[in-house]
DNA sequence: ATGTTAATGAACATATTGTTCTGTTTTTAT
DNA sequence: ATAAAAACAGAACAATATGTTCATTAACAT
């Protein structure tokens, strides 16, 4: 990619998510973000369509960035057989966010975009779905998988947000343990 | 209140509900609903600062409508001694929200409004509060009493979210005894 | 070095927002 | 019944946002 393209691109996405943590999304004009980002009003819409493609497409990027260097799809992996394995990838995910390197829980935790936290639980769901087919746990229970699926996931979600929404005043692994603690009775 | 008064805040609201089963809530103008209500533009303005002031005073209109005619604040009632309140309370939310008289399910659906979501869970955040008060259930638990009530409200939304996402194939009593399936282990 | 691609800035039509003003109709109180 | 008060309508308004077009300049790849 042309380097120009890269730039130009990288410099909406910071402005975009600077600007979004001073203020929420729908009161973010495409104006703002120009201003923000120095370009030209034509250099935006070149990139974006509209501020929800911009949105979506800086989604994309958080999850590309969350989920790289771990695998957390199994199917084969480490975790596959560990009884443990939720821990172990709650965990993880929490720790990311912790880190918080792309502000991703400013996006979580404002009144922002329910765009973003769209995304959020639908990537969750794919990697509940594999550990929930992997490890053959929950298999047990009359209700139906999907129920299942979208309720560990929304737990996760709101575990989080619930953890930013107190500051973070708690460590990533207490949080887990709540979340944990919640949802363990479900996996047998 | 001035007959008048009553009369043009009800158009806004029905017209308001009509456009947002259509259209979502961001793509709404105040122009479209005030052309939709008949109104002047100087009377909606009378009325509403704002399209979100608007949205709010909606979601309070339907929220006390949902729990009219219910005693769901115990504190005194039939339910508080009951071991089964939950199934009661969660089942008669069920009931109501599938009459959808108020089109409330068309609001918690499609991509709209997480104002409308922010207002559906607290006061289901407080309703559980006032259940998790009065029956010291739960209390033995080692999960703070703000995850639990957190948990338990959101994964009620979820819950109806999802009903709703799978058309409302399944009856209130199904999706309640799913409900209280993930739910129950927390109650002792 | 050259052809290609991206960025720029200005200008544009269009739409929305929220306000102001004037005048009319409806309600309410006496 | 009538006068005062309140709600409504409609038009016009500035200010702002949107998305597009076009001509020009700069950066890129090979």
């Amino acid at each position: 990619m042309d380097r120009r393209q890269r730039k130009t691109r990288e410099a909406i996405f910071q402005s975009f998510i600077s600007l979004l943590s001073h203020k929420n999304y729908s009161s973010i004009s495409v104006q703002d973000i120009i201003d923000s980002a120095d370009i030209g009003r034509t250099t935006f819409y070149a990139h974006f369509e509209t501020k929800d493609y911009l949105l979506k497409a800086l989604c994309e990027e958080l999850f590309r960035h969350l989920t790289d260097g771990t695998d957390f799809v199994p199917c084969d992996g480490i975790y596959s057989s560990s009884a443990n394995e939720f821990d172990a990838v709650f965990l993880h995910l929490l720790n990311h966010l912790n880190k918080n390197d792309l502000n991703i829980l400013g996006l979580l935790s404002s009144q922002n975009n329910e765009i973003f936290l769209m995304y959020f639980k639908d990537n969750l769901k794919k990697l509940v779905r594999n550990l929930y087919a992997d490890n053959k746990l929950l298999k047990r229970s009359s209700v139906p998988e999907d129920f299942l699926i979208n309720h560990i996931s929304s737990s996760f979600v709101e575990a989080v947000r619930w953890w930013v929404s107190d500051n973070k005043k708690l460590s990533p692994e207490e949080v887990n343990s709540y979340f944990l603690q919640v949802i363990q009775p479900l996996l047998n």
